[in-house]
Parts: C-alpha cells; sequence; structure tokens
DNA sequence: GCGCAGCCATGCCTTTTTGGCATAATGGCT
DNA sequence: AGCCATTATGCCAAAAAGGCATGGCTGCGC
C-alpha cells in the first residue's frame, strides 16, 4: 500500500465517482479504476459499491475514508513541520543570558523574533557566567546573550560582540562623589566597595583586579553579591559604591547615580555566545540575525565583528 | 512522497546505516539509498549526514523519523481496523429487544459476544414491538430480539424465529384456579383479566381476540399494562389473572403461580428480527450466529427455520 | 421495451518508477 | 599513505503506473 492508493482511494470517496475523481487527480479513469481495485485486493475489504450511475461507500469504506483523510493530514502536516524546523520557524530554542547586561538588547529581540516566529518555543533560562558556559558546553544552551567568558572558559565557545558599556561608578546621590564629574581611579580606590561575587562571577573579579593593578592598588572589598539586583540594592543601602558600567542606568536608572571613571576606555561588552562544535538551529541563527539587527539600531556603543575561542 | 520513501527512510533511521537497512528490507544497499535522497529532494531538506562510518540523523531527521514512525504505525493501524470491521470484530451495534420474552436467550448471547468480540461495542435498545419495528426500518436498529411483530409492522422485516414457548396462565398462590392441573379456555373468559395495553403491544392484543373469537367469547379485560414487569405486578396484586406464557417462570418465577391452557398448542415465538433491505453488519451476523448457538443449547422448544415478510 | 447514455472494468501497449549489479568516490583509522 | 567499510553513481532489467480503446452493465427516456 502506497500513498498514491490512499489518495486515488480517497478521490473517489468524495466524489463518489471514478470519472470525476480521474478529472480531479489529472489521470485516465481506468488507471484510478485499478489502483483502488488494487488497494481494496490488498486490504481484502471491498470499500465501494459501484454502479452505473457512481458509487457509493461501504460501511468499511466509511471508516477507512476517514482513517485516510486523517493519515493524509497528518503526511503533510509532517512534511510541512520539518520544513518549518529547517527554515526555523517551528522547535525549541535554549537562550541562556545574563539578566542584567543585557536588558537594553534582550527583551526587544524576543519581542521582535517571536512576531516574526511565532511557532518557535523560546526557553530562557538565567544564569551566571559560569552556569551559562557551561550550558553551552553541554548542548543544554544552544546561545547565550551574556559577556565575554573569563579565559578559563572560553575553551569551545565562540563570541560575538553585539554592544559595548562604558565603564562608571555607581553611588547614592548624597554620597561626596556625586559632586565630581568624573571619578579617578585613585580615588576609587580608597572607597569602599559593593562587587560580584568571586564565584559566579569570575571575569568581573578579574576584571576588577586588572583595573587596580594597572595603579598598583588593592581595592577596598565592602561586601560581595550574588547578583547585580543585590548589587544595586547594597550600593543604594549605602554600603559602599560600585563599579558598574552603563548598563545600569537601565537596570536601576533613578535609584543611583553615575560618573564616569576619569581617563579610562576600558568597556563592558555584551554579545552572543555559542559552542564551537555545538549546531545551532535555524531558529538560533534567526535569533541570531534578530539580536544583530536590535543591536545596531539602539542607542549605545557600536558593535564590533566577531571574536572567537 | 509514497509510504515506501518513508518505510526506506525509517530503516535507515532505525538502523543508522543504509546497508544494514537495505539487507533488513531486502532490497540492494544503492536502492535504498536513491529512495533517500528521493525524499530529502522532495521534502527539500537534509534528514541525514551520511559518513564512511555510517549515519547519523539532523534535528530535522530526528522530527521526521518520529512523524513517520507515528504515520506508519497509524497506515498499519487503520488497515487493522478495517479488516476488523469487515469480519466483525469492531464497530458499533445497535440492537433493540423486548425485555420480558428475550431473558432467556439475550443475556448468555450477550455474555458470549461480548467475550468472542470485545471489540464491538453494543448498544442495546429496550423497546416495545412498535419500537422495535420502526427502529429497523428507519435504520437505526439492526438488529431486533422480539416476538414476530404484528402483520401491520411487517412490512420489510425478516423475521427468524430462535425459540418458541408454550401458553400458561399466570396467577397468584390464592387464586381458585391455582388448584387446578389446567385450565380450560372457557374458565379464563370468565376471569377478570391483566393484559398489556392495546398501543404498545398490538400483536398481543390481536392474539388475545385471535384466542377468544375461537370461542366465541369476548375476554374480561380489567387492566392494561405497558409493561410485562407491570403486568406481573397486577396479577401479583391479585386485580386479575393473565394470560402469559413460559418465559414469565424465568422474569418473575415464584412471584407467581402458571398453568397451562387446556388443549392449546398456540405458542410465543422469540427470534430475530432485521429490515429486509437494510444492511446487517459482520458484527451483526455473528451477533446472530452466536444467539442461534444459545438457543439450540438452552432449555425450552426447539428453534425452527426462518420466515420472512 | 428497446436503445441510448453514462459509468466502471478490461485488454493492450507505453511511460515512469523502482530495483539490481558493478563500480566509483569518500573519509576515518591504522 | 594505504586500507576498509560505507555510501553514491552508471547502466540496464523489472515492475508499477498510466493512457487509449473498448467492452459490459444498468437505469432512463422515448
Amino acid at each position: 500500500m502506497e500513498l498514491r492508493h490512499l489518495r486515488y482511494f480517497l478521490a473517489v470517496a468524495e466524489a463518489l465517482s471514478f470519472t470525476k475523481a480521474a478529472a480531479q487527480l489529472r489521470i485516465a479513469q481506468p488507471a484510478l479504476s485499478r489502483r483502488v481495485q488494487d488497494l481494496e485486493e490488498e486490504i481484502g475489504v471491498d470499500l465501494l459499491k459501484r454502479s452505473p450511475r457512481g458509487v457509493i461507500l461501504t460501511a468499511e469504506g466509511k471508516l477507512f475514508r476517514e482513517k485516510t483523510r486523517h493519515l493524509l493530514k497528518l503526511a503533510d502536516e509532517s512534511v510541512e513541520q520539518v520544513r518549518a524546523l529547517a527554515r526555523g520557524q517551528y522547535g525549541d530554542l535554549h537562550i541562556g543570558y545574563s539578566p542584567s547586561p543585557t536588558v537594553e538588547i534582550l527583551p526587544p529581540a524576543l519581542a521582535a523574533f517571536q512576531k516574526a516566529f511565532p511557532q518557535v518555543n523560546v526557553l530562557l533560562h538565567d544564569a551566571s557566567q559560569r552556569e551559562l558556559a557551561e550550558g553551552l558546553q553541554n548542548g543544554t544552551l544552544e546561545l547565550a546573550i551574556m559577556v565575554p567568558p573569563a579565559d578559563d572558559q572560553t575553551a569551545g565557545i565562540q563570541f560575538e560582540v553585539l554592544r559595548t558599556y562604558s565603564l562608571c561608578v555607581a553611588m547614592t546621590a548624597v554620597h561626596p562623589f556625586a559632586r565630581m564629574k568624573s571619578i579617578p581611579l585613585e580615588r576609587l580606590a580608597a572607597e569602599p566597595l559593593v562587587v560580584l561575587g568571586r564565584k559566579d562571577y569570575p571575569e568581573a573579579d578579574r576584571y576588577l583586579d586588572r583595573l587596580f593593578a594597572s595603579i598598583r592598588v588593592k581595592p577596598r572589598i565592602a561586601v560581595e553579591c550574588d547578583s547585580a539586583s543585590s548589587l544595586i540594592t547594597e550600593v543604594e543601602a549605602g554600603r559602599g559604591i560600585a563599579l558598574a558600567n552603563t548598563v545600569f542606568k537601565l537596570v536601576a536608572g533613578k535609584r543611583l547615580l553615575y560618573r564616569p571613571l576619569t581617563g579610562t576606555t576600558e568597556v563592558l561588552s555584551v554579545g552572543i555566545a555559542r559552542a564551537s562544535k555545538g549546531d545551532v538551529t535555524p531558529a538560533g541563527e534567526n535569533f541570531c540575525e534578530i539580536l544583530r539587527k536590535i543591536s545596531n539600531g539602539a542607542s549605545g556603543a557600536k558593535p564590533k565583528s566577531s571574536g572567537s575561542a
């Protein structure tokens, strides 16, 4: 039995006429007659009652007509779904992200993506840098929108910069620095600092080390936090000031004040990370395209071209 | 796209090798290779990644493998269901019956049928003679287990006798007739009778008329009932005695006493009625076969062969 | 009631599809 | 670099499907 037989039978069962069905199928009536005979012989059941005025269905024919309708519909849908998957218009898409640094680009990108590809089931996973890198490597994440991973986590990960944010200092409005136009690094070193925890954000930690190493000073760490939102709360509470960057204005705009760091060109990059070996699905590529488009069209620094591990 | 392509693809997708799959399918490897290429070309998506060590599935291939498994399974099941329908092992079976006269044969027949054909969904409809005849004629009933329909309802109905029950008189234990061995018709004519209603049981009414006409007497009708169970209750309550037949012993054995009617050979027939033109499904024929078997093997009078309208 | 019209089946040949065999190409592994 | 297993390709044979002509049936109208 082949789909051809089912298509032919269904045409006859719906037209209730070999002649009409043959015309619709663009084949000659005798050929159609033969194939339906073949089908009936193969399943060993009379499906149709022929008469000189047309055709009527037996009880078995009626049952088989319904089964056949369903089957052919399902076959079409299966092919269409596979095609949609290949075009990136269907399937699951696991995306990891760092919540804070991505606030400017991820929400609009997600909205645009879901509008363009409503059949794709996007599954967002917010996590620390370390967890994102692990997820990419073990394949649970297809893409991650994040800051570049630390050197010991770049193995097998490709990174493409989307946006950069310049460095700044975040503080409360009542802090003495609030009166300054920009903060020299040396003054910062004397202040108690609120920073992100060393375990979950190793690259933030090293970044800090590198920065202060350039002036041969050790920073004063007042509090270690496990997320950007905790950091904001701590600074707001006055336990210290924080080295941050311009995305923070978007996360907690009016709760804190920001001042640039004097004479520093250091920036925070945000971009797309993917496993070098892991396949990115067409849906994933579509998502990247939208991310690039959104990043170009938004405010802030210009995107650069891709780097790698 | 034909089922052949799906079968071939699935074989390759499960064996993860063209060579092995071809062996299982009993065709040569190049032929298999060609058909799978055809399939991929037709749907326009790469389903497999070939390598000199075998084959691996793409993401699209994995999706299509699942769809294909389901589709092929469904196709097999559809054919099997149609075959089962044709063998009378599947489908719905609407059976009408008169509750009282069929107590001896219907329950065991139903039990035997459901054991032999568990996939058939038997739908029992108890109804009056008139309703049964109508049901057969308009096609809502496929078969009815009943007493022969009255003459004005036999049009288009075939009847086949399964069992006959001889005539008797039903009464309470305290009735004077209880001391007699058998009741002459003349004595019966003088007694108040409980009978079945004329509208719903016309043939019972005519039967009564015919019986008493033979001795040129009018019976004394005390109560008309609309069902056999009401009739039993009325007799038990002492409102009259009833002309009944030996099936009643089965319906209400100890509640009443029964005495034969002197010198009468009249009998009540119970059998299978079907529409002359209406198709009886194979399941219906199977049911008839079991009814015949049960009727032969049970107590009571012998079945006769079929009659018609 | 007889022929005609419409419909499906059958016979025969052609076209298309599929299968088989031999063999080339590929790519990892030793 | 050469070997080995695996898949792809060329070519022909076989099978399946299709087309055309025609036969057979049945219901309808004249």
